[in-house]
Parts: C-alpha cells; sequence; structure tokens
RNA sequence: GUGAUCGUAGCUCAGUUGGUUAGAGCGCCUGUCUGUGGCACAGGAGGUCGGGGGUUCAAUUCCCCUCGGUCACCCCA
C-alpha cells in the first residue's frame, strides 16, 4: 500500500493499537488486573529481550525456540532473542531475585514470534499471564485454572471449553514418551508423511496433529494417564476434584500435550468454540515443575498461564460481548467570543476532575457543537460575546431534549456543572 | 518457510470486448435552516487505481516480477 517509497507501515504481523480499539484494550487489561491482583498476584515486568539461553531451555526442538525467535547480537556481541513467551522470563526473574515463596506474580505485555501472520496470530502479539511459584499444592493448580476461567466470565465469554491433561512428573514424561515413541514407530505406515518424520524425534507433538491419518493411530496410542505415578494420579485427581468443586466444567483430553517441553504434571487450554478460525485457543498454561532449576535457580515447583490478548478480543467479538466502552467526555467548553473562557474554563473544570475538552482555531459555533455533541459530552458550555459581556455562561445539556438552556452567572459555573454531574456531596 | 486469495479516495466498495477531466456511500471540512449539535439540503478537500517492468497508438482493465493484506498448512496465545 505503500505510495511513495517514503512512506512506512507497521511491519508484517504487526499493528497499532489506535485510539478507536485501545479503550477497550485498557478495559480488558483492567479486567485482567483485577481478577489477579485480588487473588494476591503482583505485577512482575521483565525485560522485552533475555539472553537467548533463557529461551532455549522452553526446548530446542520446539517451534517456537527452533524457527520463530527473533534473535539478534547486541552491539558487544551477546546473544539476545525477543522474548517469544512469559513464562520462561518469569522463571528466570525468580532464579535471578529468589524472592520468598510462595512468589504468585502476573504480567501483561508484547511477545515475539516469527510466523506468517494469520488470524488471530500476529508476529507481536500481547499476554496477559500468571506464574505461581514455589508450591506443588494441586489447590494451586485449581486457583490458577479458576483465575483463568475467572478473566473469561467477567469478559463475557460463554462459549469457551476448558480442556486439562496431566503429564505426571518428568520421570513418567520419559517413560510415556518412549512408550509412545515406540507405539507410533510400530505404526508409521498408516502415519500421514507430514507427521512421520517427528515420530523419532518428538513423539509428543504427534498427538496434536490435525491430519486424520495420524488421528487414527493416536486415538488408539497408549494414554499417558496410563503411566502416572501414584503421586502423580493423585495431584491430577486432586486438580479434577478441585475444578468440579469450583462449579468450573472441563473435559480431559489425553492428547493435550502443549507445544513447550518445560510442562509437568497439570497441562490445560481454554478454547473458544465461537472462533471458527484456525487458531482458537485463548489460554494456555500448566505446571514446570523443572525449569527453575534448569534455570540456574533451586528446585522449585510452579505452574501458570498465558492468554492472548488479540484472540481473546476475538472471541469476545465472536460472542458480541465486551464492548468498547463510551467516551468518557463530560463537560465540553464552546467558545465563539475570543477563546479565552474556553481555555481558562478547561483548565479548572480538569482541576477539578472534570474531563473537559475543546475545540480550537476559533471554529464557528456550528462547529464546535457539532465537536460537543460527537464527543459524547454530557453538558456544553457555550460562551459568546453576550455571555463575555455578561459574564455569564449558557449551560446546554445535550443529552437531554426537554431540558431548555441557562444561563449561569460565570463566578458560579464550576459549582452549577458539579452540580449537574451529580459530584457535589 | 509453503499454498490460496486479494490490493481503486481515511473506511466499505463500484468501475473489462483496454480508449475523453476514475465514481458512490460513509467519514471529514465549509455553508443554509436570522449565535446552538444530533435531521435535511448545498458545496468542498482527498486518489500518479500498492510499486516496478512489459505488451499496445492507448492500461485501473492484459502479462511478468515485487511489496503488502487476508486465510490455510506448520505451530501456537
Amino acid at each position: 500500500m505503500s505510495k511513495k517509497a517514503n512512506t512506512f507501515r507497521t511491519p508484517i504481523g504487526t499493528r497499532d493499537l489506535m485510539p478507536s480499539d485501545s479503550a477497550r484494550w485498557e478495559a480488558v487489561t483492567n479486567v485482567f488486573t483485577g481478577v489477579a491482583s485480588r487473588a494476591g498476584f503482583s505485577l512482575v515486568d521483565t525485560p522485552i529481550f533475555e539472553d537467548i539461553g533463557v529461551f532455549s531451555r522452553i526446548g530446542e526442538g520446539t517451534d517456537v525456540v527452533g524457527k520463530e525467535m527473533y534473535e539478534f547480537r547486541d552491539r558487544s556481541d551477546r546473544p539476545m532473542a525477543l522474548r517469544p513467551e512469559g513464562t520462561a522470563a518469569v522463571c528466570r526473574a525468580f532464579a535471578q531475585h529468589r524472592p520468598a515463596v510462595p512468589w504468585k506474580v502476573y504480567y501483561r505485555g508484547p511477545y515475539f514470534r516469527y510466523e506468517a501472520p494469520q488470524a488471530g496470530r500476529f508476529r507481536q502479539f500481547h499476554q496477559f499471564g500468571i506464574e505461581s511459584i514455589g508450591s506443588d499444592d494441586p489447590d494451586i493448580d485449581v486457583e490458577v485454572i479458576a483465575l483463568a476461567w475467572e478473566v473469561l466470565r467477567s469478559v463475557g465469554l460463554q462459549r469457551v471449553l476448558l480442556i486439562v491433561n496431566s503429564m505426571g512428573d518428568q520421570n513418567t514424561r520419559i517413560l510415556y514418551q518412549e512408550a509412545l515413541r515406540s507405539y507410533l514407530l510400530d505404526n508409521s505406515n498408516e502415519i500421514d508423511e507430514q507427521d512421520r518424520d517427528k515420530v523419532a524425534s518428538h513423539p509428543l507433538r504427534v498427538l496434536d496433529s490435525k491430519r486424520s491419518a495420524t488421528q487414527a493411530v493416536t486415538n488408539d496410542a497408549p494414554k499417558i494417564g496410563e503411566y502416572l505415578s501414584s503421586e502423580a494420579e493423585q495431584h491430577f485427581d486432586r486438580v479434577k476434584d478441585g475444578l468440579g468443586s469450583l462449579g468450573i466444567p472441563f473435559a480431559i483430553e489425553p492428547k493435550l500435550v502443549r507445544g513447550l517441553d518445560y510442562y509437568t504434571h497439570t497441562t490445560f487450554e481454554f478454547q473458544s468454540s465461537a472462533l471458527e478460525t484456525a487458531q482458537n485457543t485463548v489460554c494456555g498454561g500448566g505446571r514446570y515443575n523443572g525449569l527453575i532449576e534448569e534455570l540456574g535457580g533451586p528446585p522449585t515447583p510452579g505452574i501458570g498461564f498465558g492468554m492472548g490478548i488479540e484472540r481473546l478480543l476475538l472471541a469476545c467479538d465472536a460472542e458480541e460481548s465486551f464492548p468498547a466502552p463510551g467516551s468518557d467526555t463530560q463537560v465540553w467548553l464552546v467558545d465563539v467570543a475570543d477563546g479565552r473562557s474556553a481555555r481558562d474554563l478547561t483548565h479548572q473544570l480538569r482541576n477539578l476532575g472534570i474531563v473537559a475538552d475543546r475545540a480550537f482555531d476559533g471554529r464557528s459555533m456550528r462547529s464546535q457543537m457539532r465537536s460537543a455533541d460527537r464527543s459524547g459530552a454530557e453538558i456544553a458550555l457555550i460562551i459568546g460575546e453576550q455571555e463575555l459581556a455578561d459574564q455569564t455562561v449558557a449551560i446546554r445539556m445535550l443529552r437531554d431534549e426537554e431540558a431548555a438552556q441557562t444561563i449561569v452567572p460565570r463566578d458560579e459555573i464550576l459549582r452549577e456543572v458539579e452540580r449537574l454531574l451529580g459530584l457535589d456531596s
């Protein structure tokens, strides 16, 4: 679309958050931070780029680090990467600062993955997330899942599906992976050839293939549930029990393994059934009992989730929920005299905490009134030559057709506006 | 990275047997309705038809390349 050589646009897969959308974005952010902070989580904000090693721990073989990472070297030749996800960076922060446990934090911000954009997928995308570090109490798993649920409910989503699974501890994971690998190898002829090369290297990845030939094979594959240790099974039972007790509907999906290598025990995903696009996962998370140790910290369990803001809003669009909030302008100054009244009164109103605005450039009354109307303001304060001479202000209630325009002395106008807005005690 | 599809005013889109000054709706600006918005009416600004090359007397319209949007695969939020 660039029309001249010197015009620019946002890079592929990125976009501007324009004022027409930003109020809704802020509102959904407030919903999330409200839910998280009511549950005792505090904000943690980590850098947008890190030593690339932080993210390699996610799993060298995963697409996220293998082929989607924005890697670069800084001017001192240090290998860095733009963060592709939140958990690893938060765990790095934990390992670095060693805060007291339980460490319950939330975060939100941009993440980067070098992928071809499509519906619900961007190169710069945004997530909300929480991490609860320091305990392997299964009730924390329940708490984390319940908070994600709460956010989804709070933005009005009805058509969400929670699926959960358990990966067991690291040991069961290894055992299962072996069993799965040999099963898949035995049946590799039936598997779609697109998936076949993953059998040996990443058998777990084969489980979430969408290809029907592959699915036919994996449907009869050994289930990870059969390999859980009794501790892992107890843990998972407690999680299921907790979700049931909180009235959160869920389905168990033995093939849910998720794309990052660090998961142990509980994994979960919320999908929007209102989204018809290929990407309908709105939130994903799980437990990662070995990750912090991987990052040089003490062995510490943790669990968390990431929620894609763009996808969340897409789901809201699909369900026609969570509309953009309206204007917050309360008062508009219309000054067709010399402009000084508008200048001074907006200042004074704002100092009282009132949202006040005005037009510039000495536009016509008609033009200024139109701006007042469009701003959504309740009240227009009008000052023309007459009012200037009389030291008065005309008050017009823009949202009430019945109301007659009134004239108030200039030195009473602030009090009158407060009264009209119901701000007087 | 692969494939499909699209690319005309700020937005949504018309516009082919290739041929005068490229259109509409919405939005924006100005004005009329005897200083006053939401309605109506009148006028106006705004496009080298994504970019480059080619074919042709002539290309928005045909061909090639390129850039970008969208969707899908892969994978994931």
